[in-house]
DNA sequence: TCTAAAGTTTACGTTGACGTAAACGTAATT
DNA sequence: AATTACGTTTACGTCAACGTAAACTTTAGA
């Protein structure tokens, strides 16, 4: 079993695929599912996963990407973006493209949870409105 | 066909589903879907659905939630949450909690896009600089 | 030595959110 | 009268993202 210890996740070099699991409040099913299409790709020792640090980031991006309503295909383009090191000049300027695109997205996301935020806040007005009224 | 004059959508009293369809940029399937899982209930002229202002604010609300990676299930709580009208004491009181639920949920994705705002913009300037090094 | 905990692969099942015909009705245009 | 545009219902199909066994191995601890 990879870091038995039990200091801060962030101070650990490597983690099993519990250790994740915990962590991050996900299943190992879900786990294993990123490695089938490609999201993770761990070390192994024998049979065992082994995760890295740089391996716990990317699922840690895969499930802010999730609670963002992002698929995992789009996911991995987007983490994806973060390694434009081999990348030649043709892709790269598709990449800023697809920056850019991800910008209005979540641009248009912001307004929308402002919104949502409104109205959540008219409706407990509303609510104790009603409460002081019902009573 | 309900209303077939061409104002802005806003001053519309009724709407086709084709119109709402174009409006917002979603299928007609998936407006009809929303009906059969009880989300829109439009009225009728005939077998034809005739939608109202307040149809089509439900169908906007939905569609921003879906914005959101909210699901259809939650839109409808969280929708139904807007009229409280007729609710007794222990229903408000559950609404009030659901609606904090909800808000936090709204703020810890409020500070996932702003995180992954800056990313992209690290990744863009990454990008950048690969182009001038690599040009 | 046996058991319990954690790991593995393989593979079929499920759920949500529609897509995609098929088969038909109605109403305006040509 | 026939085409076109829009509407309807019914129903099977699909795709992503896992859930859920089943069957097995490996390792740590009583």
């Amino acid at each position: 079993m990879p870091s038995k210890n039990q200091q801060p996740p962030e101070l650990a070099v490597e983690y099993s695929i519990s250790q994740l699991s915990k962590e991050f409040a996900v299943t190992t099913r879900s786990i294993r599912h990123y490695e089938d299409i490609g999201l993770l790709s761990p070390a192994r020792r024998g049979q065992t996963r082994i995760y890295s640090p740089a391996d716990r980031t990317r699922l840690k991006l895969i499930l802010r990407g999730k609670r963002l309503g992002i698929s995992l295909e789009d996911s991995r383009e987007i983490i994806d973006m973060y390694e434009p090191g081999k990348n030649n000049v043709d892709q790269l300027k598709k990449l800023i493209d697809a920056i850019q695109q991800q910008r209005i997205k979540l641009n248009q996301q912001l307004d929308d949870i402002t919104k949502l935020l409104k109205d959540l806040n008219r409706a407990e007005t509303d609510c104790i409105e009603a409460l002081k009224s019902n009573n």
